[in-house]
Parts: structure tokens; C-alpha cells; sequence
RNA sequence: GGCCCGGUAGCUCAGUUGGUUAGAGCGCCAGCCUGUCACGCUGGAGGUCGUGGGUUCGAGCCCCAUCCGGGUCGCCA
């Protein structure tokens, strides 16, 4: 049934690049039918390619043999259709397709390939569940909405690439296979068959060898690098992604956030035709957090965090009163609108909160018409009533939330219900783009687990100049000259000034409970190029399946991935990871203890 | 590792209190049809109800286990 592709068989033209000012012309289409429509003596045919469609028409007038061909044609089949572009005429036109004037009459038709039935519809937002799309997710990305995306994504990666290399950005890769990264995320682990027992790790980043690259002097890096991490997945976070990666030579936190501000701008006027003219604005961590309660606020609505434990520190209501007492707080927020909100939708949002942690929500609801309900303001007195409502602007219509908790349970609960209850009033434009820089962050985190602090960041992060007196005397209070850009309540990326002074970078070391014996033994490269002349450097990275994402609209990064893992981090369609050969095992000098099919 | 939601025809779903032979739309197959474009009309095929066990006279429905998918907390320097 299928034919072959001739020398004679060239493609002139896409198929929605056609339009009424090609009528006459004799053209060749190659694609795949969207759709055969048999109306008797006239078929009608809606070939697709990644432009869109464009309709072949068969009539009486048609040679028997093509005519008969296209009686067989089903969706799918991959066809080259030649033939000349004709008008519709006036009743036939389809104003709803860019190619609805016209038509290609045919007088050469090929079957290139006949097709299944495929498992679901070739149309946009099918909705198909997602491991039906992910097993064939050939036929998922053949998809127009899924081929926008595609498209838009190489389309900005292309962007990057000429922003970055017009402003001095050298294209550099590194490599794959690497040392594993201590105190990171899991690292995905590559065997050694020279090297028996020794292991290579995946890149978390390329993070030290691109501060090594500015160490040779290389001044400005960029990559598009693929980078792995070994931890489970979310909507927004794949084991295996994409990063646009830089670092440059010289620079200040200032000049490092000006260029990639500058990205963002040319990215976002090129897309979408959007001018930001304004500086985005830059927002320390503990202003972030303290109105917030996140280090990536999404500033496109309001519902502040407001403190109120000044109001009810001497309450008779000990749930407040002592948490203040403990040294947690009581903060509270205002859902402008949330009135609305049933006894049970409240309810909901108690629970929701208690997945932060929270022990409680207490919740006043002060509706247009009627009563006022709380959960908590029989408890207080008038006055710390009043200054509570004082304090979060309230008026009829509104809702307050409150929680009494450690400030970091406060700030996580509250953080989230904010985000939480505007997209369920609907104030969430995926298309209302505010970016953010949120900068000083803390240098270190105490984990209380382990007893040691965490460089938040990594361990190259310098500390803020104003705050080195306190690095041996108070880590927690040590800012660092690091920041990280948000979009809409998601981290973009973010980067940091690194240490490039042997001294500060030992005593970080010391703070991270890392001897002079093993930061040599991991970081001993690093440190080494560092005692050759090492240029004052920083950088960022973009995480470039976010990027795109949200320049799109779209909250799933999976959706702008061309071949995305599931949650448990398998392929549907290759259904990777599998198990190894054991001769490459034995190879290797690895043998499998134990699996979960293991009793 | 925890919690929540889902799995019924190729796809999307309905399926009452546990009760006859499990339904619909789309898709698919066949026939008819000259202007369709989600063509229309007529007819037809298509089901281990995720899997295994249990309760029951009787299970798509109840119970237990398990697999798969999604969300989320932990985790993600």
C-alpha cells in the first residue's frame, strides 16, 4: 500500500502557508490526514503538518484511481498530495481555519504510509489521561497544542542563545559524567567498567566547572545544560531538566541580576510582544517572607501577611498568647472576597493548612449581608478584636485566616493558603507575568536533624560583606550574596556572588562541619585552581522547563518536555529504567542484593 | 516514606440501596450521500469493570491486599 518518495516528489510549500494568494499555483503537500470526509461522489480531505491544516478536494472530475485512493484514506495516513490551490467559492469558505479560502484540487496523490487507528484523537486538548498520552507520546506531541509548544520552547532557547552570545557569552559544555556531589540533592549514579566500584555521578549543575572556567579566564559562560537529580517529581520538577546556565567574571550581584533581567525583557518583548520597562523589583528574603511568607511570593494578588502578636500577646486566649510566649507568632491574612466562602470550603482550607503543619486555622468571616462567624473571636476581647481587624484592613466581604504557630510553620501555612484561596477566587492570570528578585538570602540552615548547618544555597555562596563578622560568631544571621528570580509565585532561577577568597571559603567550610582534610578530599580541584588567580565571579541559572512553561501560560512543565518521566521517575513509553544485563552487571562489578519484587 | 484523588469499550465518562443480558457520546467497520470542514443518515462490531483474594444466594458497587496514574507533604545544596 505505501509509496515511495521520488525525486520528483519535492515539497513546495507547508500546508497553512497556503492562502487565496496562491490560487493557480501548482503545489506539493506533505502530511498527515487529519480527517476524510466522504460526501459520495466528493471526498474532502484535511492534510496536517506542523503549520496546521490545509483541505484537498476530490470531485467527479478527479481520475478514477486517485479518487478511489482517497475512498481508502483514514486518519493518519501519511500522504504527499499534489495539486492546484483553488478558491472554495463564497458558501463553501470556512472562516475558522487561516487556510478556509482555498483548496488544493488534486491531481497527484501518494500514500507514503497507511496508519492504525491511533489510541486517541490527533486534536488540540484532548482530554486524555495522562498515561494513555505518555505511552504514546509520539502521537501525543503530534498534537497542535503540543507542537506550539515544542516549537516555543526551541524558539526561546534559540532566544537565549542570541541574547547571551550578542552579549559576550562564551557556549561551553561540561561534561556529563562527573564527581558526585556532596551535601546536594541524590545524585544518579554511572558505573565504572575501568574503574571497578568507582562511580561516576550525573550533573546536579554545572556549577563548579563553570567557577573553573572563569579560573581560565573564559570571562562569561553560557550552556543549555541538562542537569539530574535524583529526588521525586512534581508538576514543576522532572528528575532529568534543562537549565540555562551562566557565569561571569568581574561582576557584582547588581550587574549579574541587570543581565539576566535583561533576558527576560528581550525574551518576553520578542515572545509576547511585552515591554517591561520598569526595573523588577528586588525584595529582600526577610521581606519576602515576613509579608509573604515565601521566598517566592507571587505578587499578583494582595492578602498580605500581617503580624499580629504585638495585639494579642497578652491575650486570654492562650492558643495566641502562648504561642507568642514560645516564641512563635500569630500572623494573619486577609482573603479580600472570601466571604463567600462556605462553612465547608473553610473547613477545607483548615486542612489544607494543616498539610503545612498547622495545627489549627482560625478564621473570621464577615459577610455583605448578616453576621459575622469566627472561630476564634468569642475567645478574644473587644478590643483585640478590633485591632485585629484594625490591623488586616477588614471589611464586609472578607475573610481573615490566622495561624499561631513557629513563625516557619506560620509563614509556610499562610504562604500557601494566600496562593491557595486567590486561585480558587480566580485572580490567578497565568498571562499577568510580575517578576521578582528576591535577594540576601540566609547563607546557611540549621538542620536540627543532623545539628549542623546547610549552606542554603551551596557551599561557594559568598556571605554579604556586612555580614562576615558574624560568620564564626552567629552563621544563622550571615546573609549571602545570592538571588533568585520569580515569576509568578515560581523560581525561575537563581545564582549567587561565589567566594573567591581561600580564606572566607575555608572558614564556610569550618562552619559546614567539613574539615581541612575533606573539603580538600571533595572540593580539592577547586580549591587548588583557586590559588592561581581566581577573578571575583557569579552567575545564574534559568530553569529553562519553567521558563518556557510559564512564558506559555502553562503550570506543568511536562507539557513543554517532548519525552517527561511519570512521578515515580519511569518512561511509559520506553518503559525505562529497566533491569541490566547481567553480563554488563558482572562487567561492571555490580551485583543487585535486593529489589522490590524482593520478599 | 506519609496523606488525598482516580482506574468501567480504542478515548471521555454514566452506572441508583449489592439484583435480569453493564450503557452513552466520540472513535472504529460497512452501506448511502456533490460542498463538507466535529459532514449527515442507516446498520454493525467492540467489555478479564486495573489485578488478586474475601463477604454474599448474588459484587462494577462492600471489605482486604496489590499494581498503575495524578496531586501534595517530606525531599529537591
Amino acid at each position: 500500500m505505501a509509496q515511495l518518495l521520488s525525486e520528483k516528489d519535492k515539497r513546495t510549500c507547508y500546508c497553512a502557508e497556503l492562502s487565496a494568494k496562491n490560487i493557480g499555483e501548482h503545489v506539493t503537500v506533505m502530511g498527515w490526514v487529519q480527517r476524510q470526509r466522504d460526501l459520495g461522489s466528493l471526498i474532502f480531505i484535511d492534510l496536517r503538518d506542523r503549520t496546521g491544516v490545509v483541505q484537498l478536494a476530490f470531485d467527479d472530475t478527479t481520475e478514477k484511481e486517485i479518487f478511489d485512493t482517497a475512498f481508502t484514506i483514514r486518519g493518519e495516513f501519511v500522504l504527499c498530495a499534489k495539486g492546484v490551490v483553488r478558491s472554495r467559492g463564497e458558501a463553501a469558505i470556512n472562516k475558522n481555519i487561516p487556510t478556509g479560502e482555498i483548496e488544493i484540487y488534486v491531481d497527484e496523490l501518494k500514500v507514503l504510509s497507511a496508519a492504525a487507528t491511533p489510541p486517541f484523537e490527533i486534536v488540540e486538548n484532548s482530554p486524555v489521561r495522562p498515561e494513555v498520552r505518555l505511552k504514546h507520546r509520539y502521537l501525543d506531541l503530534r498534537r497542535p497544542d503540543m507542537q506550539r509548544n515544542i516549537l516555543a520552547r526551541s524558539r526561546i532557547t534559540k532566544l537565549a542563545r542570541d541574547y547571551y552570545a550578542e552579549n559576550g557569552f562564551v557556549d561551553i559544555e561540561t561534561p556529563s559524567l562527573c564527581k558526585p556531589t556532596p551535601e546536594g540533592a541524590r545524585d544518579y549514579l554511572v558505573p565504572s567498567r575501568v574503574h571497578p566500584g568507582k562511580f561516576y555521578a550525573l550533573p546536579q549543575s554545572p556549577q563548579l566547572y563553570k567557577q573553573l572556567l572563569m579560573v581560565s579566564g573564559f570571562d562569561r559562560y553560557f550552556q543549555i545544560a541538562r542537569c539530574f537529580r535524583d529526588e521525586d517529581l512534581r508538576a514543576d520538577r522532572q528528575p532529568e531538566f534543562t537549565q540555562i546556565d551562566t557565569e561571569m567574571s568581574f561582576v557584582t550581584a547588581d550587574e549579574v541580576m541587570r543581565m539576566h533581567e535583561g533576558f527576560l525583557k528581550f525574551l518576553f518583548r520578542e515572545f509576547h510582544g511585552i515591554d517591561f520597562k520598569e526595573d523588577f523589583i528586588r525584595m529582600p528574603y526577610a521581606e519576602a517572607m515576613d509579608r509573604f511568607g515565601s521566598d517566592k511570593p507571587d505578587i499578583r494578588f494582595g492578602f498580605e501577611l500581617k503580624n499580629l502578636s504585638d495585639i494579642v500577646k497578652d491575650s486570654e486566649f492562650k492558643v495566641f498568647s502562648g504561642t507568642v510566649a514560645a516564641g512563635g507568632s500569630v500572623r494573619g491574612i486577609n482573603i479580600k472576597g472570601g466571604a463567600k466562602f462556605s462553612r465547608k470550603e473553610i473547613d477545607a482550607l483548615t486542612e489544607y493548612a494543616k498539610t503545612y503543619k498547622a495545627k489549627g486555622l482560625a478564621y473570621l468571616k464577615w459577610p455583605e449581608t448578616g453576621d459575622i462567624t469566627s472561630s476564634y473571636a468569642k475567645f478574644l476581647s473587644d478590643a483585640e478584636n478590633e485591632a485585629i481587624k484594625a490591623r488586616l484592613e477588614a471589611e464586609a466581604g472578607d475573610l481573615l485566616l490566622i495561624v499561631a504557630d513557629r513563625d516557619a510553620v506560620v509563614f509556610d501555612s499562610l504562604g500557601a493558603l494566600r496562593c491557595h484561596c486567590a486561585d480558587k477566587l480566580g485572580l490567578l492570570d497565568p498571562m499577568d507575568f510580575r517578576f521578582l528578585w528576591v535577594t540576601e538570602f540566609p547563607l546557611l540552615e540549621y538542620d536540627e536533624e543532623d545539628g549542623r548547618f546547610y549552606a542554603k544555597h551551596h557551599p561557594f555562596t559568598s556571605p554579604m560583606d556586612e555580614d562576615l563578622p558574624y560568620l564564626d560568631s552567629d552563621p544563622a544571621r550571615v546573609r549571602a550574596k545570592a538571588y533568585d528570580i520569580v515569576l509568578n509565585g515560581t523560581e525561575l532561577g537563581g545564582g549567587s556572588i561565589r567566594i573567591h577568597n581561600s580564606e572566607i571559603q575555608s572558614k564556610m567550610f569550618s562552619v559546614l562541619g567539613l574539615s581541612p582534610e575533606e573539603a580538600q578530599n571533595k572540593f580539592g580541584y577547586l580549591l587548588d585552581a583557586f590559588r592561581y588567580g581566581v577573578p571575583p565571579h557569579g552567575g545564574l541559572a534559568f530553569g529553562l522547563d519553567r521558563l518556557v512553561a510559564l512564558t506559555l501560560g502553562l503550570t506543568d512543565i511536562r507539557d513543554v518536555m517532548a519525552f517527561p518521566k511519570v512521578q515515580n521517575a519511569s518512561e511509559l513509553m520506553t518503559q525505562c529504567p529497566s533491569e541490566a544485563d547481567p553480563a554488563a552487571l558482572t562487567e561492571l562489578c555490580i551485583a543487585v542484593t535486593e529489589t522490590e519484587d524482593t520478599e
